[in-house]
DNA sequence: AAATGCATGTAAGACGTTACATGATTTT
DNA sequence: AAAATCATGTAACGTCTTACATGCATTT
């Protein structure tokens, strides 16, 4: 065992680690393509940078967790990435633990209507017209990858589903909420 | 003028800076009632912690937003923060602005089911499920917070309904997939 | 007397985005 | 010829959590 492996049983994986290695295990092989793949796919749920990513692909790589060779297109530089096995079995044993997973929302929109009682009536149903047609570009947008999704891996596809799911109880409680705090208003 | 006062027209508030701001305004008035207030109703949207609280208000009144004069309770130390006019006003800008709302979900257990195609159907109903049971325990609590929330300002209620109707969602959701992903492993 | 709650605070480190730089290849 | 895409990378900065320390007051 080289100086650079670690113990796969005691690597404690970053957020984007764990990311990336999904994603290895998915057939994503360059840096690069974990970006796009990502704002395709998780980022309504999980998002990552670049500034993120190829950092976390060498700590990865220094962990023996993947393995990257270059493989140039003509004279572009570009490196594909491998999972090890040990990044195999780290990805396995994060997907099988029990342990509480974190879910964590920052809506910016939810804070201003939390608010909303310093301004008055019209800036509130405003403030909520905002947040509809900020979901529904997501939901669209979701909508948009089904079809695609639905032939695919079922995790992926699922995730989907939830995420649209999601994006259209928001949209349904902002219309009500709109047409009830517009007939409040009338009165 | 003062010294520490800039133009509110150019303050750029942080994130923690708006709930501060925010809080201050709905009446709450020290650090720590903002940190315990937080916890009790945005949490679900929106978090905050002592490490960004107690550095931001003193941030806050170098600017002249907040201003502070200590009011102990006994021998017990206390500071008692309140909006200045340039504070009420920059919170007012930032609830009136129509800028584009941040809006970030981080959710573990969304990506392990993401990427759950790597290990067995058994693994991916447990997945499912302990998702719910993290959102049924959620949703429990901020129904709990619902009597009380019915009988103050109109915003906290309203995120609340959102945060219920979102959790609700979620739970529907896996409720039905389970049952889906259970009739299939049958076969 | 001990435990819990009130109240403030900080240091260290983890995590993240943004903005920029570079250069090749492919498409328009 | 220009624009878009492929591909990698980093520096600076902003943000956040965790873990700890301190000490008084109130409740059990």
């Amino acid at each position: 065992m080289s100086s650079s492996d670690s113990d796969p049983a005691e690597v404690q994986l970053t957020p984007t680690g764990k990311v990336i290695l999904g994603m290895l295990g998915l057939g994503i092989s360059t840096g690069y393509d974990v970006k796009n793949f990502v704002d395709k796919t998780t980022r309504h749920f999980w998002a990552a940078s670049y500034g993120q990513i190829y950092p976390e692909l060498r700590r990865l790589e220094e962990q023996g967790l993947v393995s990257g060779r270059p493989e140039p297109t003509g004279g572009r530089a570009r490196t594909v990435y491998n999972l090890t096995d040990a990044g195999r079995s780290a990805l396995l044993r994060w997907l099988q633990s029990d342990a509480e997973t974190v879910n964590e929302a920052r809506d910016e929109g939810m804070l201003k209507l939390f608010f909303s009682d310093a301004g008055g009536p019209a800036e509130r149903i405003e403030n909520i017209r905002s947040m509809r047609a900020r979901d529904e570009r997501t939901l669209a947008q979701l909508r948009s990858l089904e079809p695609h999704a639905a032939a695919g891996p079922k995790g992926p596809y699922l995730t989907l589903q939830l995420g649209i799911a999601l994006h259209e109880a928001a949209v349904n409680w902002c219309e009500a909420a709109e047409r009830e705090l517009e007939k409040e208003e009338k009165e």
